[in-house]
DNA sequence: GCTCGGTGTTAATGAGCGTTAACACGTTTC
DNA sequence: GAAACGTGTTAACGCTCATTAACACCGAGC
């Protein structure tokens, strides 16, 4: 598996054949679906032609797990770093969720190949792989779902468990965004995905218009005008959130 | 269903060997992909096998693309008739939206298959099918890009555009609601991603939690409210929205 | 009662494609 | 400098699979 030419840092380096090769092959798997794209069409995607792909992989379902592995991994990763980090720093479950939000969303827009391949070619992968990826995206929803229902604590939880899913297609939505007009750039596709998002959430607590939260008795932590506003552009760690902790 | 023998009522009448083929293929082609699926296993689906089919159909792919033609062109139907009939009867955009959400609600729950398809499989069709299909889908999104701009005159077209593609990905998550712990049932599942919609695009007004639009000159008539709040359950036409035109 | 159109069946065909075999070339390393 | 290795190439193999051929049954209609 390690085969970078210096294994001194850790980083992750080496732009090899190799990671070429899975770039390329994620975006012709999102572009035409896994079975619609043929091997020499990798090959030729990346220069090299046909079967020259088995020096670096051993078959086309190796390229296919390990590009739907890798995001499982990296998807969840990222997630739980987030959701440690805030919660260390004491933020509320707002502010965790902001960073969920934000962190799908660099996913999305950065990733946008895999984003799709990763729950539309799932059934083509080796039982043992499969189970890996579906345990992964269990446990990223798990710490949607932890942190949405701290946050809306009279949803149910399955009610809680499908707005995840939902804002995960919301979300995810980005493939099809790039088509006509585009958005003027990332940045304001971000903005406009993270309002949304939120604007979705904020309907789980009810009516969702009402700004303020419950006049009676919110302790004036977890403000609840923080997960439905933010109008956010930039700054990013700016959630206005002093310490719920 | 209306599976009556009769052919004196000019209803969508006969569920053929021929819709019957289609529906199972429309299943076994959303679970495992165009190419996934062979036509022995379609065959098989419906109680005969291999190439019977072809008694029905010119092939595989004349058999997507009737699928993808026909959602196609029901969604957009439904929906055209939907923005004509809330308009005639003078209702404002707010109910207009309303009714297109319901609407394609209606299309994700009842054909989550032929809605998973809708934007997975469209490149294995005929240049001429996919044309066709893609110009009933920019038919349908317009439908919505029209009625949501007029809601939202201060955000850009392109941002409206986006927003109701991302609302489009909201919706059409119903494939993923099913597996873990499901929803309650049909109706809750139908109130919950009424409920997200409307959020979604609630926060496109800017802060969201704004409740009401521009306080100046809004004459007692189109309460903002309705475009968010609606914790709706049956009463599909009592939008509460007396002409604000 | 025989034909005919509709609907099936199984066997054969043929293309596409993933994979492997056999071979070639440059660079590193005793 | 020659063996070893990494990385390519092209040609061939073999399997899958959509499609077609050839044949069979069955109800309807003159």
């Amino acid at each position: 598996m390690n085969d970078a030419p210096t294994r001194t840092t850790p980083a992750p380096a080496a732009p090899t054949r190799r990671e070429q090769i899975l770039r390329e092959a994620a975006r012709l798997f999102a572009e035409r679906g896994f079975h619609g794209v043929g091997v020499d069409e990798i090959g030729a995607a990346v220069g090299i032609s046909g079967p020259g792909l088995y020096r670096h992989f051993a078959g086309k379902d190796a390229m296919l797990a390990e590009l739907l592995v890798g995001i499982s991994e990296r998807l969840f990763a990222g997630g739980q770093r987030r959701v440690v980090d805030a919660t260390s720093t004491g933020e509320g479950p707002a502010a965790v969720l902001g960073s969920l939000i934000d962190g799908h969303i660099d996913f999305a827009l950065d990733d946008r190949a895999l984003i799709t391949l990763h729950d539309r070619e799932l059934g083509q992968l080796r039982d043992s792989d499969r189970k890996r990826v579906r345990s992964l995206q269990r446990q990223y929803v798990e710490l949607w779902v932890d942190v949405v229902g701290r946050l809306h604590p009279d949803s149910g939880e399955a009610e809680v468990r499908a707005a995840v899913h939902a804002v995960f297609g919301l979300l995810n939505s980005t493939p099809h965004l790039g088509r006509p007009g585009a958005l003027p750039g990332r940045t304001a596709t971000a903005a406009l995905l993270r309002r949304l998002a939120h604007g979705a959430f904020a309907s789980l607590t009810d009516g969702g218009p009402a700004p303020a939260d419950t006049p009676a008795d919110t302790p004036a932590g977890t403000p609840a005008g923080t997960s439905a506003g933010r109008p956010g552009e930039e700054s990013g760690e700016e959630t206005a959130e002093p310490s719920a902790g």
